[in-house]
DNA sequence: CAAATTTTCGCACACGTGTGCACCCTTCAT
DNA sequence: ATGAAGGGTGCACACGTGTGCGAAAATTTG
């Protein structure tokens, strides 16, 4: 059997309401009683039970996140960064993953909810707004990680997609491209939106001219980023750089082009978005715009934890991307 | 605030107890007011609290998972199986990440015997049999992922290493190479040795020497692999095919090699360990042996569910690899 | 119609921890 | 010596759900 306060309470022959106020250190109890029933509860090897805690204090110290595949390394790495914050901070974290299912992720947060989380993140949402009044009747905060919305319980942390997209095509810009394409993403919603908006916003400062057959969509994997490559290598003129949606896509483009015969560069360069490991598994490693990823995720963490415990936060943070140079880009050969 | 029972029961003229049994479907409850009273529940929106249940009936509905790290694509797919299985039977998963610090997975098991969960699955641990005392005296059923223990509490799922190493260095062999190296890891512990084992052992079989040379160890990382196939084209006579450890290793290799300006094959072939995604995302995409990773969590979680809901299950479970050829291994050129 | 039986429900307590308030025992002042 | 003041501790209840057992009501039986 497990030990409680009230076996405490027996071997030291008080009440465990005395165990349970001197555990807590309160002021009501002589200091030698306190360290009397402490040495009792260290010699039993008491652990409190966080169940009857929960119970009484409506704090479970559980965070509840919400993620859509976890075989998508982008989120890995942000439940990384919320998981050691959580892990030092002393609360455990309880995982979902919705599968991309918009349905599956509305019931999802209400189980979590149902399972008394404190605060729950939801990393990369596929709901929009008609998610809100849920939210705001689970009374519940929720930490929105690359998804902005308001609401009386929400708060959000992301990067800013248009100004990583703006420095992506900068970048080939200055390295004397003209031809640059942009591989997008069927399923990245607003992100790829944003993303697309940096890509025309540093055309048109530029004053080259938007070609739609140099849009293409993904699906922000690798196999789309492939297909929507080999789609490129069709056109006439073709591009001499291409900016693609995120780092799998930027592969499967990188991929398809090594495939046609291509040199990456002088012939076409590639960059990615997102910054992840498997940039440099390839060869040549991608260059890239790297989102804070990890710091999303603490970050998230954190503020989900300020408001718990009651400090003050902001409501929504935006966080820059910065630019990784390393072999996929080049001058135009 | 929230629907209790209590507030149910006053709405419905009867005692709290009355309404706990009706929805439970007690058979001491009469079929009609077991109807009101489920009616009265639904329309309040009553949602069981789950804390609430936990203490009374010691159950959390929870699983707790310990893994070293998420970043590390093996983990991820396992998680995904562990997390589906979980889900569709209504537990919730604790992640914990250990870092690959023995000392923190340690205290991880117990912050999450602490928490109450009803089980454990510990993937890839780094703790050896003076492990067992401790979950023992915590009396929850733990199941290892890839790492075999025998004990009381003590389940285990795993893939067969010694196979899988034997499959892949047959398969080399098979192809026509007698110059056939190995990259293990520092940190690979017990599967490492397995795998390598698999190796002698079909190098025996073929009569072929084993060359200390030509046996270097990298860290499981693609810089360990990197480093390590640098070494390896150092040798005189140089291998025309290696097996790796595990996929990032191989990656790793393969970089080296075409930064070698070597052709992967006919130069050299290689051949990896794990089955990732990453394995295709470079060129040539990596033949490997693969192993059920996805399936490694469900029978894990599958198992703990049988043990906890006092089903008949055996304690340990071992898989075998299978051989994905893709593009990295060919006849020596 | 009364007694025995069955059905249906509520009382009281349990799970482990926390807390408002009353009570008791010192201690000190008068 | 008596009263007040104050510190130290325990009683009783709360949190939400579940359950053994007894009591009341409904039904069957003699």
């Amino acid at each position: 059997m497990r030990v409680t306060i009230k076996d405490i309470a027996r071997a030291a022959g008080v009440s465990h309401t005395t165990v349970s106020r001197a555990l807590r250190d309160s002021e009501e109890i002589r200091p030698e009683t306190r360290a009397r029933i402490r040495a009792i509860a260290e010699a039993l090897g008491y652990r409190p039970n966080p169940v009857a805690r929960a119970l009484q204090g409506r704090r479970t110290q559980t965070l509840g996140v919400v993620v859509t595949r976890l075989s998508d390394p982008f989120h890995t790495e942000v439940v990384q960064g919320i998981e050691m914050v959580a892990q030092a901070r002393g609360y455990g974290v309880l995982l979902s993953l919705s599968h991309e299912d918009p349905e599956k992720e509305r019931s999802i947060v209400e189980l979590l909810a149902a399972k008394q989380v404190d605060g729950i993140i939801v990393a990369a949402s596929r709901l929009g707004s008609r998610y809100l009044p849920m939210l705001e009747a689970l009374q519940i905060p929720i930490v929105l990680i690359n998804s902005h919305q308001t609401g009386p319980y929400v708060y959000s942390v992301a990067t800013d997609n248009v100004h990583g997209g703006y420095l992506a095509t900068r970048y080939l810009i200055g390295l004397g491209h003209r031809a640059i394409a942009y591989i997008g993403s069927r399923r990245g919603g607003r992100s790829n939106q944003d993303r697309y908006r940096g890509y025309r916003q540093a055309l048109r400062e530029a004053g080259l001219p938007l070609r739609p057959e140099w849009v293409v969509k993904g699906d922000g994997r690798v196999e789309g980023g492939e297909a929507a490559m080999r789609r490129l290598l069709e056109t006439d003129p073709r591009p001499t750089a291409v900016f693609c949606y995120n780092d799998l896509t930027a592969i499967g483009a990188l991929k398809a082009a090594l495939r046609a015969g291509l040199r990456v560069p002088p012939d076409l360069s590639i960059i990615g978005f997102d910054g992840l490991e498997e940039g440099t598994y390839v060869t040549p490693m991608l260059t890239t715009v790297a989102q804070p990823r990890r710091q999303l995720g603490r970050l998230a963490a954190e503020m989900l934890l300020e408001i718990l415990e009651g400090r003050p936060s902001p409501k929504h943070i935006l966080l820059q991307g910065t630019l990784i140079e390393r072999e996929s880009c080049g001058p135009p050969g």
